[in-house]
DNA sequence: CAGTGGTCTAGACCACAGC
DNA sequence: CTGTGGTCTAGACCACTGC
């Protein structure tokens, strides 16, 4: 296997950061020391720097020259859907309710809208292997294309509804997650009869503009979810 | 403000994909076309595309053509150090333990090493306003670099012990995310005097040949700590 | 002023898809 | 075969930095 050139300039100047022969704010040879190095053409070089770049190793300055960046330490990615997580998948759904209701003021706030617009409210248990895991709650502000078939909602995620009704590129999403204790309701739902910690992840989705357009609260019970993350 | 050419074609394939003019798996219009379009050199008009590529709008296959992907819909980022979450950050912090031991079995095992190797161990508590929010604890398997003067190890996070001894660049860190009830140890590290419920966090960090170097797990009180992710 | 990175061109050759 | 994307070149002009 052969590689492209700057796929060669890359790896050598990674593996100079790996190594520590290159530390953080050091400077990286200059466009023009790289091309006569490995003989290449500036356009070369620079495509291996922009990669580079994009991976985080380093950054340029105009008139100044590439310096290696400081990693960042505490960077992680998580792939998190409601239905999916490490521990367990959930196998089946029951829909409590779909409904539209009339947010009150502290959802109207949640959800930047007024206490007399129309909200739609989905509620759901997940069950693993017949046992309920989770219970999640769904609000969504109506626009067209939401989903109104209850075969659909049952197995939809949360940004699947939405996208229905949008392009999921404009979206912006946000997680939030804590641990909780269980009040009655959520220790019928859920089977739980003992003490029992809750895993509750708040997804929040807005549109291009940043507003909000849909909020999901799931309770997951803490034996049966693990969120993983990962660097890179 | 006049934007680079390519930006302008970033940005207007951008715009086609998220109002839906452009739907996933669509082709985009070929570099020869875009070319044309745009009045700009073949290589122009693939800096844009590559820009595109890189933000996962579109992937290309050598042969075929560029088309547009289907967004990652459950992608979050999420930055997280043990001193520091989106409810309190820690500003003060107790080292309980520094100690050098021979792991059991079962840390020998999280390890991937055997149980007559040195390993250290590390137990903080972490504050916010005078009282106790995260108990902390840490093993690391020994390398020349290591903190060993406490003041240093009081403050610094788990990467930054690690990154001591090797360059960060080449770390590979793994989060793993769920919620627990306190034994009777926590509860007495915590202040927890009923029922309260904790958020665990465990880190891994990798070396560059994917060989555990550091577990570090913080049990954080769950009133004190929400973790935040987000899209992008 | 010389050196740096940022943008851009107008060619070239290649491997691969699909007809 | 034509059209596609992937790699690469040898120039060019620009704005910026630092001496």
């Amino acid at each position: 296997m052969i590689n492209p050139m700057y796929i060669t300039i890359v790896e050598d100047i990674k593996q100079k950061i790996s190594s520590g022969q290159l530390k953080p704010s050091d400077a990286v040879p200059s466009e023009n020391t790289l091309c006569k190095e490995y003989g290449a053409s500036r356009m070369t070089v620079r495509k291996g720097l922009a990669i580079l770049a994009n991976d985080g190793y380093i950054y340029s300055i105009p008139g100044k020259g590439s310096f290696v960046r400081k990693p960042e330490l505490n960077k992680y990615t998580i792939y998190y859907d409601e239905m999916n997580n490490s521990i367990n998948t959930v196998d089946q759904s029951r829909l409590l309710e779909v409904n539209i209701i009339m947010p009150d003021e502290k959802l109207a706030g949640e959800l930047q809208t007024t206490i007399n617009k129309n909200v739609i409210v989905i509620r759901r248990l997940f069950y693993t292997e017949g046992k309920p895991v989770a219970y999640d709650i769904k609000y969504l502000l109506y626009t067209k294309g939401m989903p109104i078939v209850e075969k659909e909602i049952e197995k939809a995620t949360f940004p699947e509804m939405v996208s229905g009704s949008m392009s999921a590129f404009s979206l912006k999403k946000e997680l939030s997650i804590y641990a909780q204790m269980p009040d009655k309701e959520l220790k019928q739902y859920l089977n739980i009869y003992d003490e029992l910690a809750l895993l509750v992840v708040e997804q929040r989705i807005y549109n291009e503009e940043k507003k909000p357009v849909g909020l999901c609260v799931t309770y997951f019970r803490g034996d049966y979810i693990k969120l993983k993350g990962s660097s890179e």
